[in-house]
This record gives structure tokens, sequence and C-alpha cells, in this order.
RNA sequence: CGCGGGGUGGAGCAGUCUGGUAGCUCGUUGGGCUCAUAACCCAAAGGUCGCAGGUUCAAAUCCUGCCCCCGCAACCA
């Protein structure tokens, strides 16, 4: 029989972030899935890695002053100690500045130009060259301004190599049809194809001006594109493009292409986990790029949702970022580990609370699973001399029940549902409880004594605990490995051990210890908290300076461009600014701020934080928008007065004009309005 | 009409594709047990499945319209 060759990746991650939860999140997915599926005994390749190429790490390295690489391979630092830190047990792990994926890039590349994709075609349009990207009409600030910068905008035009994605249209939608199982969950099929239906433009695959990245074969002056580079790690980590080189010269990299061959030509199975955040890329640009060169498409992109804190997102504005270390500190890592895999249903959105960790933990892991094997454990030694019992049983009604678990786990765990994979696990646990009540052991070992009843019941109790651990193995591989130790049976290889009847007789059965001791919440949530949403002078604490931060979980280059973002968190405002430098009285007197009173105010239409407040300022009247509708109501402020800055340079807000500004005082993110202490006539300067 | 997710007992969620007694965890109340990590077992209370129509013998589930919440995008000048 034929052993399948099942390849399984994660994105590879873009290292102009530190890892947080959503990173570990998908790289727990898939190791879970990697786990289980050897213990089926397929043959099983799991890739992770870095994208390490981009304007973004270009930029965020010269803010530092390192090189690009030197920057990506402190990151990547970071990536590599959660290996072992969460018990990562990937095979491969690939950085797109490899010399093997830069092979595997050309050799893509040489495919797709070789079927006639590839063009050049000049690209036109306004450009912003902070932003380096260009904006169409419609988007630009009035004055044809960027709408980032709001600086002046060139019209350029530059030269790019693009793809005829448009030519992929039709057999990317057959594909959909005949492979239901292409991308997954379902639902995201149907996001995906009505994407693909309503029409695809070829796609530019190139850039210009771009140092940072892998140059553009026979296109001087060009640089591979991002999305084409980091996809193409899929294969360039196999070997693809290394059948005809000679040797194997990238340390793990597979010289003679035959892991390419074994996984992914002939592979039985080549899935793709990736957040929703970046399907798109995934299930319409890769197969597009794949059938372009001739190459199999993967079977399944399976697409997970996203981890928000305390039900709301996760994002660096909102200074609730999740940063691993310090929840593997808290909890454990194999913790960590049940609980993301265990509470969000695969595919959709979860919330991520400290509470809800710990309630978790103690119902599930201390008082089902760690009191089950403490209770068991306990009657056994003290029944048959700290052994486990020596006559087994074949005949009871937890026979069944474990059974079925084991199928029902099995299906779930083939579908990716951990949610239904645990929970039927966690059932056999309850059963096995209810027939320990049922029998009540601790009372016939005062009445029969260690007779051949007891021993049946307590190998019972000891053989369910044992089949639990043994599903347990892929979700937490070393709690597991305890929990099996703990009921004195052998760390099994394959699947076949969910079968009842494992349990050795009369072997040494070790004095348990408590393997989850319960938290006490109260106790817990009382005291002061790392959490940096709380405390927010705690926040910086694991963070490398000068590493921007971007939300966007789990991808790994949608990282959108932030230029303007500085990197203190937000959280922490009035303590960590750094002083600004010295200005001359003179300077300062060129900001005209003049007391103004508010004739009326009125949300502007769509907007969530803007007012816009008619204010006469004595000489003239006129609209400023002010960002404090989430503090002040619309009615409150008429006849108000207040100070504002008379010259500064107008500015369109959600299509309001601005003229000038309000000043206010920002603690916590909430303004705070100035006015005089005393009324004085409007226009009266402020100094 | 910018994109997406969601509204199911007190809380958090499954179930919706493939209509047919509404389920899980936590919490609450009462009881049992005392081997075990104040854990375990039994029982009970508690739900107009956002609203309104429609299809159907039958709707949480399918169709239509509407309301509300939450992310993303665009705005704290």
């Amino acid at each position: 029989m034929q052993t399948k060759a099942f390849y399984l990746t994660t994105p590879i991650y873009y290292v102009n972030d530190l890892p947080h939860i959503g990173h570990i999140y998908t790289t727990i997915v898939a190791d879970t899935v990697a786990r289980y599926h050897r213990l089926t005994g397929e043959e099983v390749y799991f890739l992770t890695g870095t994208d390490e190429h981009g304007q973004n790490i270009e930029r965020a390295a010269r803010r530092e002053g390192v090189t690009p690489i030197e920057l990506a391979d402190r990151v990547v630092s970071r990536y590599r100690e959660l290996k072992d830190r969460l018990g990562f047990s990937y095979d491969d792990f690939i950085r797109t500045t490899e010399e093997r994926h830069r092979r595997g890039v050309l050799e893509i590349i040489r495919r797709i130009d070789a079927a006639g994709d590839l063009y050049t075609a000049t690209h036109e349009g306004w450009y912003c060259s902070p932003c380096e990207t260009f904006y169409t009409e419609k988007e630009l600030h009035p004055g044809k301004k960027c709408p980032v910068h709001d600086t002046p905008v060139e019209w350029k035009s530059e030269e790019n190599v693009f793809f005829r994605l448009s030519r992929y249209q039709q057999p990317l939608l057959d594909w959909y049809q005949a492979n239901p199982q292409a991308v997954r969950p379902a639902s995201r099929l149907n996001e995906v194809r009505s994407f693909v239906a309503s029409g695809l433009r070829d796609l530019s695959v190139s850039r210009a001006n771009l140092e940072w990245g892998i140059p553009f074969p026979g296109h001087p002056g060009q640089t591979v594109y991002v999305w084409l580079d980091a996809l193409t790690n899929y294969v360039s980590a196999l070997g693809v493009g290394a059948e005809g080189a000679e040797g194997s010269r990238a340390g793990q990299g597979d010289g003679d292409g035959r892991l390419y061959r074994k996984f992914w030509e002939h592979g039985t199975v080549r899935m793709h986990i990736v957040g929703k955040d970046i399907l798109r890329f995934h299930a319409v640009y890769w197969p597009a790029f794949l059938m372009s060169a001739g190459l199999p498409l993967p079977t399944t992109v399976w697409a997970h949702g996203w981890w928000q804190r305390d039900g709301r997102k996760v994002s660096k504005s909102s200074g609730n970022i999740v940063r691993p270390d310090e929840l593997i500190d808290r909890f454990g890592a194999d913790t960590l580990r049940y609980f993301l895999l265990r509470e969000m249903v695969f595919g959709q959105d979860a919330s991520f609370s400290d509470e809800a960790v710990i309630d978790r933990y103690n119902s599930d892991l201390a008082n089902d699973l760690g009191n089950t094997v403490s209770r068991v454990v306990t009657l056994a030694r003290r029944a048959f001399g700290g052994r486990t019992p020596p006559e087994s049983c074949s005949d009871n009604p937890l026979i069944e029940v474990a059974r079925q678990a084991a199928a029902d786990y099995r299906a779930a765990m083939q579908e990716l549902a951990f949610q239904r994979a645990l929970e039927s696990l966690w059932r056999l646990l309850a059963e096995a409880n209810q027939y320990l009540v049922g029998r009540e052991p601790w009372k016939l070992i005062k009445s029969e004594g260690a007779g051949s009843r007891l021993s049946r019941i307590l190998w019972n109790g000891l053989e369910a605990t044992r089949i639990v651990a043994t599903g347990l193995l892929p979700f937490m591989p070393r709690a597991a490995a305890e929990v099996l130790a703990a009921v004195g049976s052998p760390m099994p290889t394959t699947l076949q051990a969910l079968r009842w009847g494992g349990t050795p007789n009369g072997v040494e059965l070790p004095e348990p210890k408590p393997l989850f001791p319960r938290i006490d919440k109260e106790a817990y949530m009382a005291e002061p908290s790392p959490d940096p949403t709380k405390t927010p002078a705690a926040a910086p604490s694991g963070a490398a300076p000068g590493l921007s931060e971007t939300a966007t979980p789990g991808s790994p280059a949608t990282a959108a461009p932030d230029p303007a973002s500085p990197v203190t968190t937000p959280a922490a405002p009035a303590q960590e600014r750094s002083p600004a430098p010295a200005v001359t009285i003179d300077r300062f007197m060129e900001i005209e701020l003049v007391v103004a009173t508010v004739l009326r105010a009125e949300p502007v239409p769509k907007s969530k934080k803007l007012l816009a407040l008619t204010v006469d300022l004595g000489r003239e009247t006129r609209t400023v928008v002010a960002g404090i509708a989430l503090a002040y109501q619309p009615e409150e402020l008429a006849g108000r007065q207040v100070v504002v800055v008379a010259n500064l340079q107008p500015a369109k807000l959600m299509g309001v004009e601005s003229r000038g500004m309000v000043l206010a005082a920002s603690h916590d993110g909430v303004p705070v309005l100035l006015h005089p202490a005393a009324p004085v006539p409007n226009g009266t300067r402020v100094r």
C-alpha cells in the first residue's frame, strides 16, 4: 500500500511585524493538522516561513539604521523561538531571501513567460512617491493631493510586467466547479467565485524603483511583485526548478527536486492554511500562476477567521495586540493551544480574553481531564499496589461510547473541525466519570478488596482516559504525553491506539501529580494585569523597539504602507512622548490661535468621529471640522467658546472642507475641549 | 446602495448548506457522592431562535423586506 503524501503550509509571515496571536493561531492549526495526519500514517511535509522582501521592510530597516536582511534576521529569530515554545513540528522553514527560493521564483516566471502570459505595459496615474502608490482621480484630495500625505502627487507612468490573469477567469471558475474542496469553508468558495465571476483584470507582477526584492528576469530595473514572490514559496521550498541543478546547496532545501515531485507533483494533499484576509491571493492568483506554469494546483485552501480581543478587533490603534510570549508565560503553551483550537469554530471569528482562557482551563483541563486522571490513578494505585489493574475488560458500556467518540473525532479532524473533535473526546471523559460514579469503586475497595470486578472497573477508567489522551496528542503534544505516562500507557505511534484495549496490565503507575492545577480566577483577575489595555505603562515590554506593528492577523503581505504612523503605542501617549525640539517665540507666533464661539454643530454624514462646527471668529464665520463626535453631542456645543487655530491650512475631511482646527486636550483618546475661563470677544488672540 | 461577520435561555457559543422533538459550555437552584485538583454524578428552573411577511403538512433552518450590533475601509487638521 502506498502511503499518502500530505503537504501542508502556513502563509509565510511578513517580517515587518513581530509574531502575534494571529500568526501563532495559524501555525498551531497547521501543526495540529500535521500531527494528526502523521498519526494516521501519512507521510507529512509541513512548511512555514517568512516573507522578507518589499518596500515596507526596506523602509523599516532604514528607519532603524540596519540593513533589510539584518531586520529580517532579527524577526525571524523571534519566529523560530516559537518552534520550541509552542511545540511546532514543521519540517522546513523557508525565507524568501534564500537562494533556493530565488531559484524557484525564476523557474515559475520562466514557465509563465513560456506560456505567453507575461507582457509589459505602461502603468499611468497619479503617483505619490512617499506612498509609492498610484491613485485614481477619485481618491485624490482636492488640488491633486495624496489622500494619505496631502502632498501634491505627480502624473507618472511606469513600465511594469503584467500577468494575463484575465485569461484564467474561466479556467478558475471551472476549477472551483469541479473541486468544491478547493476552497473551504464553502461560504468562502462562494465569495471567491463571485469575485472571479465579476471579472479579472491582468495583474501587475513587477515594480520599478524597488531595491529589496528579486530582480525580474529580462526586465532590468524591475523587481518581482511581492505576491508572485511570496506565493511561490510553497513550491520553491520543495525544490521546484532545482531538478536540473547539481547537488543541494541550500541547506534543508532539496537540491534534486525529489521533495517537489513527491509532495507537489505526485502528492495526495496540497493544503494551504490561510487567514481569511489573504484568501483571494491563495484561491485566485496562486492557482492562476500555477495553471499558467503548468503545475498542479493546491487541493485545498482553508481559510480561518480572526481572533478578537475582548470582543474587539485586535489592532495597533486600540493597543490590544496579543503577544504570544506573554500568553505562553501566563498560561503555558499547551493550554494556549487547547484554548485556541477549542474555542474557535474553525473558519469563523472568535474572541480572546484571559477570562475565557481561565474558564476553559478550569472546567475542561482541570476539572474534567486532570481530575479524572487523578481520581482513577489514585484508586488504581491504592487497590493494586501502585500498578495498573491486572485484569482488562472487553465488555462494558464504555466501549461503545469510546468507539463512537473515536469515529466522531476522526471525522471532525478530517474537516478541521477541532471544536467538534475535542467535544467528542470530552463526551468520553464525561461517560467515564459517570461510569465510575455508577460503579463506586471506592466502596468496592473497602467491601470486596482488589478483586476481578474492581480490576475491570478501574482498568476501564484508565483505558477511557488513555484514549482521550491519544486523541489529544495533535492538540497538546506535551500534556497528552504526560497524561499517557500518568495512566501507565506507552506513547502511541498511530491512531490505532484510539481503539479499546491499549492499557497494559500490572505496569507501574507513578504517583499522580496535578497535571492541570486549578487557577483561582478571582485572585488572577484581582492581581495587577500585564494586559496592555488595562495598564498602558506595561505595553511596550516585549516589543523590539522601532519595529512597526501591523494589525492584520496571519497575513504575510497585506500590511498596508504605514509611513505616517510612528511606532509609539497609542495607549501610552502622555508619558512616552519624546520631547519636541524647542521653537522660537517667533515661530510660535506664526500660529494664529483665537477664541471663537460655536454657532452650531452638526455631524458629518457617514463619519463616526467628525463634527462640522460653524464658528464665529469675530471677523468672519467659518466651518471647522473636529474629531470630537464620540465625546460631544452637537447640541451641547452651540454657544460655547473654543480656541481655534485660525491660519491652519484648509483640508477636506469626509468631503467637508475644514478651515482651522479646534484645540482639545486628548486623554486616553477622549478629546476635552479648551475654552477661556471667562467670556472674551470672538477673535481674541490666544498666546 | 463601499466590503465582511453577527443577532439562538443570565453569559459565551453550536446548530442554518442537506427544513421535522432547540443543543453545548459556564452560571443559578436542589439533591447525591466522598475515590479525586471545593473536583465528580443526578435533577430542575430558564429560550417569542432580531422584526415583519412569504413558501411548506412542517421554518432557527428556504425566499423577500426591514431593524440593530461588530470588524475593515475612509475621517480625530
